[in-house]
DNA sequence: AAATTGACGGTTA
DNA sequence: GTAACCGCCAATT
């Protein structure tokens, strides 16, 4: 069959970037998730730096609680320093390496919410 | 058209 | 803990 990778056609790249968003509204104060989840979630697996991409370049992720997004390990987003201070604020706490506390911070979108 | 670039994920040393 | 890779994929050079 055609197994050459299928490109994001306009109107997947439009529906990805709105599930993007949707999911990173749904974050509760507190708690975190990574880019992976997320892209997973949106139905892109493997997409997960398009999801670093969005979050970075849409003007609607400023007014959403982006900086509750982190990477695998835990790891807070290059330059941009302040999002530890947001997350603290909240009450995530950071382990010694200076990276979030997953086992008690990560937050997975479930199907009944 | 080919190479490089990321708000990434994972393995290996 | 660090660093070096590899795979990933749309956007940019």
């Amino acid at each position: 069959m055609h197994d050459f990778p299928d490109r994001m056609t306009p109107e997947q790249a439009r529906q990805f970037r709105d599930d993007v968003l949707n999911i990173v509204s749904q974050i509760p104060c507190g708690q975190v998730t990574t880019y992976g989840i997320i892209a997973a979630w949106a139905g892109w697996p493997s997409h997960s730096r398009m999801v670093g991409r969005t979050l970075r370049y849409s003007p609607e992720a400023v007014s959403l609680p982006c900086h509750r997004v982190v990477n695998a390990e835990g790891r807070t987003a290059p330059g941009w320093s302040r999002q530890r201070t947001l997350l603290e604020e909240e009450g995530v706490t950071f382990r010694a390496n200076g990276h979030v506390d997953m086992q008690q911070h990560l937050w997975q979108p479930e199907p009944q919410q």
